[in-house]
DNA sequence: CTAGGGTTAG
């Protein structure tokens, strides 16, 4: 039942291939750059790109570079060390600019923008307790932090989405008079509301901001067109380019990125060339980046030919397609069930130099289990450690779900236990794969001992790892466990989600116990967690089944009111109730208004 | 010499 309420309910696959023929056609996508002449010849750029190691020769130089300076005498300036150090962070070197400033600190080099720069490489290790020690060390050595400091720090918090954190730091910045924030803080925290899905709040950070006097610029704008497109609220993200540009600032590739994803997410295929020639007539060239958007879309809503055809077009412009690109390309093959294709792009990944990597494999290996071609996966999972590719947690969940749905449980509980000893940590996804698969089978006593398990671990279980055992419970006849656990979420700091409430609806329902749960429905709306059509439809047959006529008609009217409808199943019991003559006109009518 | 924006898998 779980899997029928779907989480995300993306389009994905077959589906939107049956009802839509792509608006598209391949010469649009082809003919937008036809004006465009003057291409550098391509072999030559590729060669370039393909640096085998760029990172580790510029490491080893930088680390050859300070092992003299730490032997120099007298000490060169702190911001020569602090140049390079700034040079490492930016190839994302973190932890050697951090063993690098441990040295630097026992000689007493550092200045504030060395610190900065050290609590920037704690953050981005995500490791938000050190970035806060470092702060504490510029008050301990008598330097101020500044605003670039309290910025990089309320953008740690964000990225590890502690985004409340990120505005009570950012109102303590203000309130205690440390300094003023600018739009990169600013912006820093509108990401922030953007993450967390509240771009309202983000408007109204803008709008702050420019009446502190601060203007926004390009990227303010981006982050919000981002986080609007991302919502789905292409509509507002496009009013707020008009805004922008209105001002004077031109958009960017980033603005169109995010536009074209908008889009394309609404499936309003038109719009994609449309932009794109928009973009190129103002001189603002799409790249690698926007184009793997592009793809990513197109392959997300299975019309992977037109992906391909991107794809040419792409190599047309000399951009050369990188992993990203062509695991997008392999995800779309395997959503369309066209394992062939999606095993033809992963050895032209291979015959690339090290081009796969371990999410290619996770997507092969998830395209295979999806279309019940578990040794297969499991082939190519062997595969692994041939190219000395270490699999990761999504692996293992992935190949340990295929197994289950195969019934192969012995299999997956091997797996299970391999990870383990692989040092791969599961997460809640892997015991939410082997809960329910332990539920399926009924084998309650050991998801039971498995959710002790969790509890005991560091891992402590979700809503979802709950309302997945009531179901379970349920189903088995449980009624009584399923209450207790339902009833002790709260003593667990959990809410129940709509999920959770219809899984406990409904098996209130199969036992009978009808006036709870339509005490239930209307508690989980006082609760303010409001009804899904999954949880009107359970419902209203569960009350049709234990001939609760009027109240199944009342919950009928409030379904229809609310805008749902009710699906197949729940149709037919309400028609053969119209049939017998068991309900009155009224209902009759209401009904015919639901179709 | 330090901070902010767009992409892929369960």
């Amino acid at each position: 039942m779980l899997k029928m309420m779907g989480s995300s309910s993306r389009r994905r696959g077959m589906s939107c291939l049956l009802h839509s023929t792509p608006v598209v056609s391949l010469n649009n996508y082809f003919g937008l750059f036809h004006s465009q002449s003057s291409k550098p010849s391509k072999s030559q750029l590729g060669n370039l790109v393909r640096d085998p190691e760029p990172k580790s020769t510029s490491l080893e130089h930088a680390l050859k570079v300070f092992d003299e300076m730490f032997n120099t005498r007298p000490l060169l300036s702190v911001v020569r060390f602090t140049q390079i150090l700034g040079n490492l962070a930016k190839m994302k070197h973190y932890s050697v600019v951090i063993s690098l400033y441990k040295q630097m600190r026992m000689l007493g080099i550092g200045n504030a923008y060395t610190l900065t720069i050290v609590i920037n490489c704690y953050c981005r290790l995500n490791q938000m307790g050190f970035s806060l020690c470092v702060l504490g060390q510029f008050f301990k050595l008598g330097l101020q932090p500044d605003v670039t400091t309290f910025t990089t720090l309320i953008n740690g918090f964000i990225r590890e989405e502690r985004v409340a954190e990120a505005a009570r730091l950012f109102s303590k910045m203000v309130e205690e008079g440390h300094c003023e924030p600018n739009v990169v803080t600013f912006t820093t925290l509108v990401k922030g509301f953007c993450m967390m899905g509240n771009t309202s709040a983000a408007i109204e950070l803008l709008r702050k901001m420019e009446k502190s006097g601060c203007k926004a610029d390009v990227v303010a704008y981006n982050t919000i067109i981002d986080g609007l497109c991302k919502d789905k609220l292409v509509v507002d993200a496009v009013n707020l380019l008009s805004e922008m540009i209105s001002w004077g600032i031109a958009p960017n590739v980033f603005t169109y990125t995010s536009l074209i994803y908008g889009f394309c997410t609404l499936g309003e295929w038109e719009e994609a060339p449309r932009l794109l020639k928009e973009m190129v007539s103002q001189n603002i060239l799409p790249d690698l980046h926007l184009f793997n958007v592009l793809v990513d879309a197109l392959c997300k809503e299975g019309m992977v030919v037109e992906a391909k055809s991107v794809v040419q077009m792409m190599i047309q412009r000399d951009i050369e397609p990188d992993p990203i690109t062509y695991n997008s390309l392999m995800d779309g093959y395997c959503l369309r069930g066209e394992m062939d294709q999606a095993k033809k792009v992963f050895d032209l990944l291979v015959s690339k130099g090290s081009m796969v990597n371990v999410r290619s494999y996770n997507i092969l290996i998830n395209g295979y289990c999806k279309h019940k071609k578990i040794d297969e996966a499991n082939k190519v999972f062997q595969d692994m450690s041939r190219r000395k590719l270490v699999p990761n947690t999504i692996t293992y969940n992935t190949l340990i779900d295929g197994f289950c749905k195969a019934g192969r449980i012995q299999e997956a509980e091997k797996l299970f236990s391999q990870m383990q000893a692989c040092g791969q940590h599961p997460d809640l996804r892997t015991y939410a794969i082997l809960l329910d698969d332990l539920c399926n089978s009924q084998q309650l006593s050991t998801a039971l001992e498995l959710l002790r398990e969790m509890e005991a671990s560091k891992l402590e279980p979700g809503i979802v790892i709950y309302t997945l055992l009531i179901d379970g419970l349920c189903k088995a006849g449980e009624i009584q466990s399923a209450r207790h656990l339902f009833c002790g979420l709260s003593s667990r700091q959990l809410q129940p989600d709509v999920r959770t409430y219809t899984v406990m609806i409904n098996g209130l329902c199969n036992g009978g116990l009808i006036v709870e749960a339509d005490k239930l429905i209307r508690e989980m709306e006082e609760r303010g967690c409001s009804p899904n059509v999954c949880t009107y439809n359970i419902i209203i047959r569960g009350f049709i089944k234990n001939n609760e006529i009027s109240r199944a008609t009342a919950l009928i009217q409030q379904m229809v009111e609310r805008g749902f409808s009710a699906d197949a199943s729940t149709t037919e019991l309400i028609v053969d109730l119209l049939s017998r003559d068991k309900v009155d006109q009224a209902l009759l009518q209401l009904f015919k208004h639901s179709l």
